[in-house]
RNA sequence: GGCCUCAUCGUCUAACGGUUAGGACACCAGGUUCUCAUCCUGGCAAUCCGGGUUCGAUUCCCGGUGAGGUCACCA
């Protein structure tokens, strides 16, 4: 039975490349019917920021991303933060001493950082094992533990890159516990994904350069690999360098509040670097589970591509119903909306939900539904139809137009569009000049929905008392 | 510097050695009685370079080049 987990280290938040990590993970434990374990990696504690815990884990709820096991959750292997597991990591540790296979390090933070110099003035690269005491010290915890590698080439499979190998060049000692008694990330992750049973590690590029080591360890402790799986980076679509906290990525939340679908933001990530073949683009949560898989996924890095998720979010705002929509729009409402029924709000947003490429921009065009805008001469003054008109013109189309809206008891959709029908036949004007007269009498907004929607929704009496208002300072002009 | 990995339109990508190298985003042009958006049609645009292997290479091999990673008491 698949097992994967996230593993997250509680540093800040979480950003996409973070995310998409995640997920994928996520995806091919639902695919298999499997689990998805979520534990927490707080072994540095000077790294550690507060509250990233709870951001971590509603970045991944918001996503959709659920898991079975994990701090909140419990499950067959708690505890899953890590800090509470020192007892485990040292018995681990204690097995490799006695085996002869760990051993106290007993230099000083300078005679390494020598080492090191060296290495870097010959131009070779550093190798702790080069300097390996020969009788080191009883480990009473104090020291950092190391690992005594036992060097050797390695070739192994990895789910996403193929086959892979690294000389033992690659073998060093790495130090398994520091000295503040925490495990390092090396040592604690083989530990526990042996314990949690894990089938499949998902990571980033950076670790393909340390996995001979984890080989090494895995041999060492007797234990047989899980599958591996390398994912590329997601890159920063200016730059040339992975996406990161400091190179501008954003917190996923961030998306959530400007307005973004968490099924889009899921859809856009599993097509960075995954594809199913086909020339489908817009894929469901359960289609994503249905035929995501590792081997499609790509070896090279891509780029993150924002304006794509800005269509893909308005595919999918375009893809719900619009009871779902109005559940998701809660919070987008102009303030001007606030005492509108929940029915005329619905109405509205069936109008504007074509337009919507985020929820958030919900508010600009809807606020002149609910409340009477400020008129905007120059609107008409820069409208390249318009603007030819004198004031006159104007002022007789705008009566006409209360005129005939006045005498009309019918004033749906289809009663309006007659009407108008009509006036373009009375006025003898171009549809491009009457309606937009009309449009902007009744919005002064730059863009909204089709006239005879928008003059029904906003109902007779509201229709009538703007265009009145916008003829009489157009007369006086 | 050693080691490792990667390489198709600007971007995301498709193409079990044989295709006019396909699709999507973006961009440009046109269409849908007004605007914006949607939708539809069309356009622009790519196999990093050099050698092999082969009747035939985007595809396989080798060598360059370029990019990224790694060489932490960070994960």
């Amino acid at each position: 039975m698949t097992r994967t987990r996230f593993a997250p280290s509680p540093t800040g938040f979480m950003h996409v490349g973070g995310v998409r990590t995640a997920l994928f993970a996520w995806l091919i434990a639902q695919k298999d019917h499997g689990t998805f374990i979520l534990r927490i990696e707080d072994t540095d504690k000077a790294r550690e920021v507060d509250g990233s815990i709870a951001q971590i884990e509603s970045s991944l709820r918001w996503l959709g991303i659920d898991w079975q096991e994990g701090i909140d959750k419990g499950g067959p292997h708690a505890p899953y933060l890590q800090s509470e597991r020192l007892a485990i990591y040292k018995d681990w540790a204690q097995k490799l001493v006695d085996n002869g296979r760990a051993y106290a390090d007993p230099y000083t933070k300078d005679e390494l950082e020598a080492f090191r110099d060296d290495a870097k003035t010959s131009k070779q690269p550093f190798l702790y094992r080069n300097h390996r005491p020969e009788n080191p010290p009883e480990w009473d915890g104090s020291q950092p533990l190391r690992f005594k590698s036992d060097p050797k080439s390695y070739t192994w499979t990895d789910a996403v890159m193929g086959d892979l190998a690294a000389g033992s060049e690659a073998i060093d000692d790495f130090i398994l516990m520091k000295s503040d008694g925490y495990p390092t990330y090396n040592f604690c992750h083989i530990v526990d994904d042996m314990l949690m049973e894990i089938t499949h590690v998902l990571r980033s590029q950076e670790f393909i350069s340390s996995t001979p080591k984890y080989l090494n360890l895995y041999e060492a402790l007797g234990i047989a690999p899980p599958i591996l799986a390398t994912l590329p980076y997601v890159m920063a679509i200016d730059g040339k360098k992975k996406l990161g906290k400091r190179d501008g990525a954003k917190d996923i939340l961030e998306y959530a509040n400007d307005g973004y679908l968490p099924e889009a933001m899921m859809n856009f990530l599993a097509t960075l670097g995954w594809n199913d073949g086909s020339e489908q683009e817009i894929f469901t949560r359960n289609e994503l589970v249905e035929k995501f898989s590792l081997e499609r996924v790509q070896k090279s890095p891509a780029r993150f591509d924002e304006q794509r998720l800005l269509w893909l979010n308005g595919q999918h705002i375009r893809l719900l119903s619009i009871d779902d929509l109005f559940e998701r729009v809660r919070d987008f409402w102009p303030v001007s909306a606030a005492t509108a029924s929940d029915e005329r709000k619905k109405t509205i947003l069936a109008l504007v939900q074509d337009r919507l490429k985020t929820l958030k921009d919900l508010s600009v065009i809807t606020d002149y539904f609910f409340a009477d805008p400020t008129p905007d001469w120059n609107m008409i003054a820069e409208n390249k139809q318009l603007k030819k008109l004198d004031n006159d013109t104007l002022a007789g189309l705008l009566h006409a137009a209360k005129d005939a809206f006045e005498k009309s008891d019918d004033f749906s959709a289809d009663g309006i569009q007659n009407t108008l029908n009509d006036l373009l036949e009375t006025t003898g004007q171009k549809p491009g000049i009457l309606f937009s007269v009309i449009r902007l009498a009744v919005s002064w907004a730059p863009f909204s929905p089709a006239l005879n929607d928008t003059l029904s929704v906003l109902g007779k009496d509201i229709v009538l008392a703007r265009l009145d208002s916008a003829t009489r300072p157009a007369t006086n002009q």
